[in-house]
DNA sequence: TTGAAAGCGTTACCAT
DNA sequence: ATGGTAACGCTTTCAA
């Protein structure tokens, strides 16, 4: 028995009242007399009614719904964010509407299907969504936030770490520390995360007269990455110390490292990675590695997504949420600035530098 | 300028047609001239145009959207379903609405929220639904999946591994090993996976007139699992092997009796786990661990909630979706019972038992 | 094959 | 504060 929901007619008759009444007991902010909500709640209890989103929203014209690509979910940055921000989404009244691109494919045709949704905003955590549909978003007055990516020619609003900043630290750790053979292991090179912490990284090591880092690309993808290692550590000239555009392909580096290589690390070869998820923290890795603080950077792209959609005019904002370089086990500690953050380590330039 | 969406009736004017033929144009299997449709898709390419899901589904009264719980994605078994899930739902025309249940909390209001976008399926990956919701919904005729999980009392359909007999065979696997001083480590005890875990790995020893094992709770939690690692490897009487839970706990033990209890594995302790996610397969744990495959599961679990929302008055189902123990270096391995299995070693009892 | 018209379950605007 | 009524954008009869 296919049991029909309740509708608000259902309750307005059992409560003697009109459907409108029903409506506005179901609506915060309504006129109503507190007994005549008091009656609409009890109908509505006795008939197990709850308002259809549905309707509301074809009347409201606003879904309060948000649609979020995500992918790379096999990096463990990216379901901690989902979760997060699922539960950002809620406390503010949002709902997540979940969508996967296909890692090769073309993830427009998907996101065409997302939008028939009215989705009151867009939350792109995933690079294979064309910058361009963003910006196409954009113009057709949907609010678009890129999550941990920025687009190079279009304007569209951005939450981020410190990519840049991050990158040149880690330089200037790893050199601070003693390493002259270094080498970066890039993302997917399309990325702005990937562009970002490279250049900051190859930039500081040019300004200060360094020869740039050895290069291998590894995708954000962990066999990718074991195989950019294998490259890299059969070198003749094999590097003293890795950074690793994320923690993902860091562990990757250490495992091949180690048990393909038998190298031993910090003794052997220095690691830093990007992120610092949660097997960065877990002793065999102990991986030394720049914050993205999770919550921070969350709680960033859902207020600024709930402003968007207020304001669908307001200017486009870049938000770079701040981060530290915390340091563990995993690269060699250089003398001089370490401090201990919270019940963390975090490294800060001697002379300040950043 | 909030550039209104174009509406059916905007093609139908452009188009000279009425607005009944746009919809047919946009419907499947609907009758229409080759050449009205052609002229509505060029007016609904000039003008932008797509169906409104919202309307769509006010009428049709389907969704085409599932509701989806998931929490633990800090575990990493559920990032890689919920991406699979994502895929598998989208391949046949339905969405996915995330919510992810606070942890402690009480998940029922949110999933009243989810409710009232009418889905048209829930699939629950997550404990801290309380199954009374769950029985309540299908008796509201929404079809309603657990996804690696069974309620007790309540009649409601499920995908799981095989958690029952993945326990006995890993208990046979380290008795034919030699180990005889075993431990459980559990996970939410409430939860029907460790349960049955448990049960099969208790059951079988009890059938073998072997002593019950030792018995921890790590609750599925990274650190609540290091702390009942401590607990167990603590004692005088000290396992020489644990079974647990799920893989997360496992690399948790393996860290802990590794880096605080400096055991060597498997030499000192076995350690096999339940899920074979990635890090299982890095070699710093090289875990053996019971598969639960995720594909077919995954499968499994989009074709049941088709079905189900087809035939609404289809029986219950409860499918288990076969799986090996794949036998990695984490436990000392049987001399008797190994099996290549494509790229995988797999375990199987000598003599048929299983 | 096509168009007109009646819903679908709400909200929002009017009067009252 | 309340009830009537017109949208919202679509699908689905029903006639033609």
């Amino acid at each position: 028995m296919p049991h029909r929901h309740a509708t608000a007619s259902d309750v307005a008759r059992l409560a003697g009242v009109s459907q409108s009444a029903v409506s506005r007991a179901f609506t915060p902010g309504a006129s109503i007399a507190r007994e005549t909500r008091a009656r609409v709640e009890d109908a509505a209890r006795e008939l197990g009614y709850r308002p259809n989103a549905i309707a509301r929203s074809l009347t409201t014209r606003r879904s309060r719904i948000i649609g979020v690509a995500a992918a790379y979910l096999q990096n463990h940055f990216y379901p901690e964010v989902m979760e997060a921000l699922s539960r950002g989404l809620h406390a503010r009244g949002y709902h997540l509407l979940l969508f996967t691109p296909d890692a090769g494919r073309d993830a427009d045709p998907q996101l065409q299907e997302v939008l028939s949704w009215r989705v009151d905003g867009l939350i792109l955590a995933s690079t294979t969504v064309s910058s361009a549909l963003a910006s196409e978003c954009r113009a057709a007055g949907i609010p678009v936030l890129l999550f941990n990516r920025t687009s190079l020619g279009t304007d569209v609003s951005s939450v981020t770490g410190e990519n840049l900043r991050g990158g040149r630290l880690i330089a200037e750790f790893l050199v601070a520390g003693g390493h002259r053979r270094l080498a970066f292991l890039a993302g997917i090179e399309a990325s702005s995360t990937s562009r970002d912490r490279e250049r900051g990284f190859a930039g500081w090591l040019v300004e200060h007269d360094l020869p740039p880092p050895l290069r291998e690309v590894g995708l954000y993808d962990f066999d990718a990455a074991c195989a950019a290692a294998r490259r890299l550590l059969a070198r003749p000239d094999r590097p003293d110390a890795i950074f690793c555009g994320n923690d993902h392909m860091a562990i990757a580096v250490a495992e091949v490292a180690r048990h393909e290589f038998g190298l031993r690390i910090p003794r052997d070869l220095s690691l830093v990675g990007f992120d610092d998820t949660a097997p960065a923290r877990w002793p065999s890795f102990s991986l030394t590695s720049f914050a993205q603080p999770l919550q921070p950077m969350v709680d960033a792209a859902v207020a600024l997504i709930c402003e968007m959609i207020e304001n669908p005019a307001a200017p486009t904002r870049h938000e770079v949420v701040h981060g530290e370089l915390v340091v563990r086990g995993s690269a060699r500690i250089p003398p001089e600035g370490c401090v201990s953050l919270g019940d963390r380590l975090v490294w800060r330039p001697p002379r300040d530098e950043a």
